[in-house]
DNA sequence: TTAACATATGAGCAATTGTTCATATGAACA
DNA sequence: TGTTCATATGAACAATTGCTCATATGTTAA
């Protein structure tokens, strides 16, 4: 039954074909992927909750992160490419901040789901 | 003025104190990252997705998305450690089913960003 | 116990990613 | 105009990641 990628016989036929329904559009997923890759990183999440707090230029952020401009800079274009930041030039200096209402949420539904106490079980891993 | 990550100097030192100070522990920061990074695969976000809607074993998984079986428990195997999905044992067969009432949140925020209509400057990008 | 089966896992490989280094761009000012 | 400075970017390299393949684990049934 189906194309084979399992070699298991139990395939629950009606619950494959019901999810396959319901579940949203294959290229949504990949750009919630996408999305999800941009905010997995340790300096771009770094970069977002410093942006949090205050409009910062490129500069700033590199001291307050300890890191190079080059480096930085780099990950903002990611975070410019994702939408999650803009860009204010004033001269020579670009000053960036955070361009999304939703990225709050998600952020700080992370930091709930990173805060909670761990369960028994998990803790046995 | 600090310790030379950037050439510049214009640094706004007055900011970065203001944002060190607010800024949530480095090892937090961190774990967010850590976790964002668990949503940022397709093949996950697909899992997460599939298991919205049901309860499936590892070889419902595997033909839904039209995987081996190897990739999709090596999967997880990585949600299960992000306690995003817990397992039940029903015989040989395991059952997968999603963990965590924040997922959906940040699922959902996540679907949200993705659907916003895109701005003038992004499109020009 | 042995055979069959569902799942888990380790090693290896190709693809992706984040940083560094060197340099380009573009604005301000002498 | 030429210089300086803030930022952007391309190439290269090391580290990480997701898949495949082979095999291990653990459960059921003969």
């Amino acid at each position: 039954m189906g194309d084979e990628f399992c070699s298991c016989d139990i395939v629950h036929e009606n619950v494959i074909e019901m999810v396959k329904k319901k579940m949203p559009q294959e290229e949504k997923l990949y750009d919630l992927a996408e999305l999800f890759k941009v905010f997995g990183d340790t300096t771009r999440v770094k970069i977002i909750s410093a942006l949090f707090e205050a409009e910062m230029c490129v500069c700033d952020i590199a001291e307050l992160l300890h890191m190079t401009q080059s480096a930085i800079s780099h990950q903002l274009r990611v975070l410019r490419q994702a939408r999650l930041v803009k860009h204010r030039k004033e001269g020579k200096v670009v000053f960036y901040s955070l361009d999304d209402e939703h990225i709050k949420s998600i952020f700080n539904q992370g930091l709930e789901h990173i805060l909670e106490p761990r369960g028994f079980e998990y803790a046995l891993q």
